[in-house]
Order: C-alpha cells, then structure tokens, then sequence
DNA sequence: TGTTCCCACG
C-alpha cells in the first residue's frame, strides 16, 4: 500500500511556505532548501508547485534544474510546467518540455495541446505547429473549443491565414476568443479591410465584441489610416460603457496618431488613468511622426520624471523624432543617456536613427564616423542605407556612390539600393549610368515596390494606384485632376525637371507622372467631401518631391487641409505650407 | 488550470 506523502493542500505547512515565498526567486530557493533538509526533496508534487513560482519569477535556468531533480514526472508536472513556460514567453522550452512528454509515453490533454500551440505562436515556427495539429487529431482533441481557438492564433500569427481561416469556419461553436483570433490574425498580416469583414459578420450574427476585439479593430483603423472608422469604434466603446484599460486606450491613441490627429490622440493620453511604457511610447512617437519633435522630447523629458522606465522602442521612437525634427543636439544626449542612465545597449535600429539624424541635418562626415567608430561589428545595410539617403538628399556625389556601390556588394537582392544609385547618378546629370543601373535591375528582375495610396470617404476606404483607371468614375476624377493641376500652374506650380523625378520607393516616372496615386487619392476626395473636412491620405511609400510641390499648392487653390501619410511620417498640408517645413 | 489585444526602425 502506498503511504499518503504527508502533503496535503492546503494543510501542508511545505506549502505555506511556497505560497508565503511568492515569486522572489531568492524566497523560493530557500523553500527549495528547506524541502531538502526536511525530507520533502523529492516530493513530486511539492516541486510541481515550486516550478510553477519559479517560472512565473522568470528564472528559467532554476525552472529546467527543478525539472530534472523531480523523479517520474507525470502527466500533472507535464501540463504545469509547459503552460507556465508557454505563459511566460519561454516558448522554446515549452517545446521542449512537450517532446519530453510524449517521449515519456505520457499522454498530453486539451490543455497540454492550448498551452504548447501557444507557444508555437509565439514562435511562429509553421512546421513544428502542424506536426502538432496532428498530434491534436490523433489524440481526440480535434473539436476541443479551446484547442481549436488556438490553432487559429497560431496559423495566423505563423502566417497562414488560409489554413487559420479553414479551422475557424470548421469550428462547429465559435467562441468569441475564436472571433477575436482570426480578427486580429487578419490585423495582423496586414489584412485590415479583412478584419472588418469578419467583425461586421461577427456583428450581424449578434456576437458581443470585448475590449480585445476592439483593440484589434483600432490596429486595423491604424493601419489603414481610417479616422472616421476608428471614431466609431471609440464611440461605440464608450457609450457601451467599457472600462477603458491600458491596452484599449494605447490602441485608441495610436490609431488617431497613425491617422494624423495628434491633438485627439493627446486628449486620449491626458485621459486615462494608467500609462504603462506602451502608452508614452505611443505618444512620443506619435508626435514625432507627425512632425512635431520638440513635443515628442518634452514629453520623453516627463517620461524620465514621472513614467516608467523607458525601453528600447520608446528610444526609437524619441531618436527619430529627433532625426526629423532635425534636433541633433537633443538626440544625442538621449543616445548617451539610454546606456548611461538606463543601462540598454543601443540596437541596430538606434544607429539608423542616429545616422538618420546626422545625415538628415547634413552633418555627414559625423555620420560616417558615427559608423566607423560606434557601431560595433560590420554595420548592417540598414544603417549604410540611411546614409545613403543623407548623401543624395545634400548631393554628395562620391560619399554617395561609394556607400551604394557597398550596399549591392553585401545585399545585392534588394531594389532599392539599385533605385538610390541611380537616383543619385541622375542628379549628377551621368544619364549614361542610370540607365546602366537601370539594365542591371531589369536582367535581374529586380522590381520596386508598386506604390498607392488610399483614402477613406464615408467610412469606406478607396485604393488608387499610378495612372489607375479601376475606379468607375475615373473619367470625372482624371477629368477633375486635371482641372486641379491647371489652376495649380495658374498659382504658380512648376513640375520638376526629369532628372530629380525619380526618387527611392517612390512610384515610378513615366508620362503617367502627373497621376501619382496620391494626386488621383485627392481629387477623388476633393470630389466626394464637403469643405469642413480635411483630405486623408495614406501612401505605402515615400511621397514624392514632386507631389509634395503640387499638394501644397491644392492646399491652397482648393482651400482645402491636406494630410498625407507617407511611409515614415506625417505632412500636414495647410495655406500652401508642409508641416514637415521641406525636411523629410 | 486554457485560447485572443497595445509602442519603433527598415
């Protein structure tokens, strides 16, 4: 007869002791101490609960040593140990700790299989998953609800919605964390409008969004750049009267900063009762990439004072708020201070920032020696191809050449650096080399990005692309564009000459020039909207110099406010001024 | 005992 281990929850004083420790690492390890001294060393289910505190106070070395102390795991030590691995980001090891198991000839549950694939999530590792789905199908646990929400989080977060999708149709009761996942799933890969579908569905069949739904929801408005949407989405939260928590109300200030209204995103901020690192860094880059950089310094300065501890993404966004606000001086006492008084080690990302920085305010022998003497290792072509960009926008010729000539050598696959090269060699006026650049991309069949921008009338977005004639009233909108662009001469536009035409990822110059999708995004909206309201634009790439000259004179003969957002920044278009001041 | 949601660069 087995005699009864003298554990006996909750009576156990060996688990008092466990639950008085809590998550201090030191705490637990004296229990742990105290386990062996008084006999219960090995006691398996006494461990089982120790592992699980020590994972949840983050020390997985200590967690994977307990592990292999504690004699015959069972199915129990299993399922606790790969949940709280799988909870605590330490996918890896969750993993691990699942192959052990089946190893073991120990047969996993619903609940070992929610926690493992989550993991897989995280990971994003599609193979490793799907050999997992099948080991959910051979195990019975193809129809578990929980299981099966989280395959659909696992395929769309590994990218593959199509098969994400196949186990959300098939799932015979949906829950709302299953709506939640394929939503968010389609957010995520950059699939907005999708999003929106599958909510408006989930909407009509009388399911109750919750506050995940929404977040998601704003990511999409974000991401699209749909303002009157997201309002709707903000109405709809407050007046169904849901709490608005940290997660819920970042997503609410980056979905009106990423659509240009920073004042509302402010308010936003102002309002809420909990700001984690998140939510500033939110801000701060909200501001910046709206073009207002001292903002987005003083705000970083009350973040040192009164918020938490700021991590590596609140510098990159206060760094390049800095790069385009052209604010060297403050930029490099933040660098300084994120290892001097924070202790983080500036990333890759944070030199481009810097060089950006430098480039931009055409201090490009300081750039290049930033290169040469901080950053460590050989200097990624991230890093190499912000100086690029400093070169052409000052026309350095020979430092220019130079560095693009270096970038096809260590990354010879991407268009853009042949685009920046002849780019360059075009403002030189060496027409024989851009075409060469020109060949050499072609018998490579490299090719740029097709550009387009998109806007939103009644809460509908359109999509408009170069010389695009998809759209059913494009005759009148070419019709109008053009019209625009007579009164735009009339003002005094002048389009720019063929050689600085065209520009890194930006669309490209033909005839078709005057019908950038920008231009034809705005005379549609010109056309669909009344003169109260400002014209939103949303462009995949950079906007060209060109329609950045002619956009500021629409501002001013349609009397119209104009706000594009281009790949990396905001321009307010206002009286015939950018908010960017020409500095982009 | 579970599955879903927030910030940057390029």
């Amino acid at each position: 007869m087995e005699i009864k281990q003298p554990l006996s929850y909750p009576y156990s004083p060996a688990f008092h002791a466990l639950l008085r420790a809590g998550l201090h690492l030191k705490l637990l390890q004296q229990v742990h101490a105290h386990l062996i001294v008084s006999g219960y060393g090995r006691n398996r289910a006494l461990l089982t609960k120790l592992i699980k505190q020590v994972c949840a106070a983050r020390s997985i070395e200590y967690t994977r040593r307990l592990f292999l102390v504690t004699p015959d795991p069972d199915s129990f030590l299993f399922n606790s140990i790969i949940k709280a691995t799988s909870k605590f980001h330490f996918s890896l090891d969750s993993v691990l700790f699942y192959r052990r198991m089946i190893i073991s000839l120990i047969r996993p549950s619903d609940y070992t299989f929610t926690s493992v694939i989550k993991a897989c999530a995280d990971l994003s590792v599609l193979t490793l998953g799907r050999g997992i789905h099948t080991h959910v199908l051979v195990c019975g646990y193809g129809l578990n609800i929980y299981v099966q929400s989280s395959l659909v989080a696992f395929y769309a977060k590994s990218g593959d919605l199509d098969i994400a999708r196949k186990v959300f149709d098939r799932m015979p009761s949906r829950s709302l964390v299953a709506w939640n996942s394929m939503i968010s799933g389609y957010e995520q890969n950059g699939l907005a409008k999708e999003a929106f579908e599958l909510f408006e569905q989930m909407w009509k069949m009388g399911v109750e969004p919750d506050s995940p739904t929404f977040v998601s929801l704003l990511s999409a408005c974000a991401q699209m750049g749909a303002l009157g949407l997201g309002c709707w989405v903000h109405e709809h939260v407050v007046k169904n009267g849901f709490d608005m928590n940290v997660v819920l109300g970042t997503s609410l200030i980056n979905m009106y900063a990423r659509c240009g209204d920073v004042e509302k995103a402010r308010e936003v901020f102002d309002s809420m009762s909990e700001l984690n690192v998140v939510t500033w860094t939110a801000m701060i880059s909200g501001y910046g990439t709206n073009g207002y950089g001292t903002e987005a310094v003083e705000l970083f300065g009350q973040m040192r004072i009164l918020g938490p501890s700021p991590n590596s993404v609140t510098f990159v966004a206060v760094l390049s708020a800095c790069a385009h606000g052209g604010l060297v001086d403050e930029g490099r006492w933040v660098f300084a201070s994120m290892s001097d008084e924070y202790g983080l080690v500036p990333g890759m990302e944070h030199h481009v920032c810097m060089v950006d920085m430098l480039g931009r305010a055409g201090l490009l022998s300081e750039a290049y020696q930033f290169i040469r003497e901080l950053v460590p290792g050989s200097p990624a072509p991230a890093v190499w191809t912000a100086l690029l960009g400093a070169c052409k926008m000052h026309k350095n010729f020979v430092l220019g050449v130079e560095v693009a000539e270096h970038l096809l050598s260590v990354d010879p696959e991407n268009p853009g650096h042949y685009v920046m090269l002849s780019n360059i060699y075009a403002l030189a006026g060496r027409m024989d080399r851009v075409e060469m650049v020109r060949n050499i991309m072609f018998r490579r069949c490299l090719k740029k990005q097709v550009g387009y921008s998109t806007i939103e009338v009644n809460q509908k977005t359109y999509m408009f692309s170069m010389g695009d004639k998809s759209h059913p009233e494009s005759n009148e909108i070419y019709q109008y564009l053009d019209d625009l662009m007579w009164r735009c001469r009339e003002a005094g536009y002048v389009a720019l000459p063929d050689s600085v035409m065209h520009e890194v990822e930006e669309e490209e110059r033909d005839h078709a020039l005057r019908y950038h999708s920008e231009k034809l995004a705005i005379a549609f909206g010109l056309m669909k909207t009344s003169h109260a309201v400002a014209i939103r634009i949303v462009k995949n790439l950079r906007i060209c110099e060109d329609c950045h000259s002619a956009i500021k004179y629409i501002s001013v003969v349609a009397n119209r406010e104009i706000i594009v957002r281009d790949k990396l920044r905001f321009h307010h278009f206002k009286d015939g001024v950018c908010s960017c001041l020409d500095y982009w």
